[in-house]
DNA sequence: AAATAAATTTAGACAAGTCTAAATTTATTA
DNA sequence: TAATAAATTTAGACTTGTCTAAATTTATTT
């Protein structure tokens, strides 16, 4: 088995590379909120066991082995803010540091077991896909609100931002995954755009039009 | 808040204390499996903590302090062995390495709400007490089997050995929480035990009789 | 392409928790 | 009660994962 450290670093490896092909040490450094020197010592651990593929000053990526465990981890960590969600009543902006403990807990048989208990959810409340026990979801195709022109839209089914602070915002405005939406006008200005939902209309800034995210 | 280690340091102080007032560093080293040496390390750190009360030579006590985190974790680990056999279909004999991690998740939130979601339970599969979210909880007087004549008998309630093989063996001779048992001999020469349970005669070994707790 | 800046790695140190071996204290026994 | 045994603690070392500061490599700029 991996240590809590390692786990964290395959996992935050996974989550940078979406946005890179290769992963730069600053950048983990950055996320992880430790040291590039920090980082630099653990990817020599990493690399030893065989989970990342390292050449140093030249990033990293994950190995096959490494990505297994990254998905697996990911897999537990959202079907953990599921159950919190769906079974705890927790809100949507609430449970991501706890699953960021529970995501560690080792067996497979339970987390497999906990997925048969909720149905074999797909998405987590955030709207992102939940990996089965192979490891296998799909990537879906979505689009930020930014991203669409004037009389464009469609349902909200995931955030970039991850934060409380986005989240409560959007629950504040119901712009709550599911919802459908349809984009009536942007402001030239600012580039603010205001939204068509169920009977009302609501502007929001670029900002969060970046990170709220539809399919069409 | 406490690392792990400090955290199983005083579960483990905790449960030795049941059985004798003051819980002595080879026990504990023997309990946690590790070096007396590493247990007086430890003791000096939850001591400056204020969480024990210990002497040098002396062996060591929980503070109140001490033991209001104890009693916490052991609620969590009994909530979590609960949800793992009713809500997942566990056996009572796989869970408890899994809740052993599970416990040490922080988050006091998440387990009262577990609590309510499972319409808080007083007992663990095990038929040991979960303290409630004061950490209050009676500690019913069990006596083992041994422990009672010929004609006598009573509910089974608890075990003393929570090991695996223990309780698969109680399993397959249904020996479980809530079963009605009678004493209908001792056997003079190994003090062996013949029970008579609801319509089956059983015989079981004076190790067994000991380790298996009943309510008169 | 040389000089400077940025990114990364190396060297050496530290805290937590563990270990072995030696020293000390307490308990037992002759 | 002195000698021996058992229990406990101390001293010093090791591992993991982190840090700061210095050295090195890569990228950028003039």
């Amino acid at each position: 088995m991996n240590t809590l450290a390692e786990e964290n670093y395959l996992k935050s490896i996974y989550h940078l590379s979406l946005n890179a092909e290769n992963v730069s040490t600053n950048q983990l450094a950055a996320f992880i909120n430790t040291k590039a020197s920090s980082v630099t010592d653990m990817l020599k651990k990493l690399a030893d066991k065989g989970l990342i593929n390292y050449t140093p000053y030249q990033g990293v990526t994950l190995s096959k082995a490494g990505e297994k465990i990254a998905v697996n981890i990911i897999r537990k960590h959202r079907l953990w803010e599921y159950f919190l969600v769906e079974k705890l009543d927790f809100k949507w902006d609430e449970v991501h540091e706890m699953a960021e403990e529970m995501e560690h807990i080792s067996s497979n048989e339970l987390i497999d077991r906990l997925d048969k208990f909720m149905g074999y959810p797909k998405h987590d409340p955030h709207g992102d896909p939940i990996p089965d026990c192979n490891g296998l979801f799909k990537i879906h195709n979505l689009k930020p609100v930014s991203a669409i022109g004037v009389h464009e839209g469609g349902v909200i089914c995931g955030v970039r931002d991850h934060s409380p602070a986005f989240l409560q915002y959007l629950e504040k405005q119901s712009l709550i995954i599911g919802k459908k939406i349809t984009v009536k006008e942007i402001n030239e200005f600012d580039r603010s755009v205001i939204l068509q939902t169920a009977g009302k209309e609501l502007q929001i800034s670029r900002e969060v039009a970046n990170n709220l995210l539809i399919a069409l």
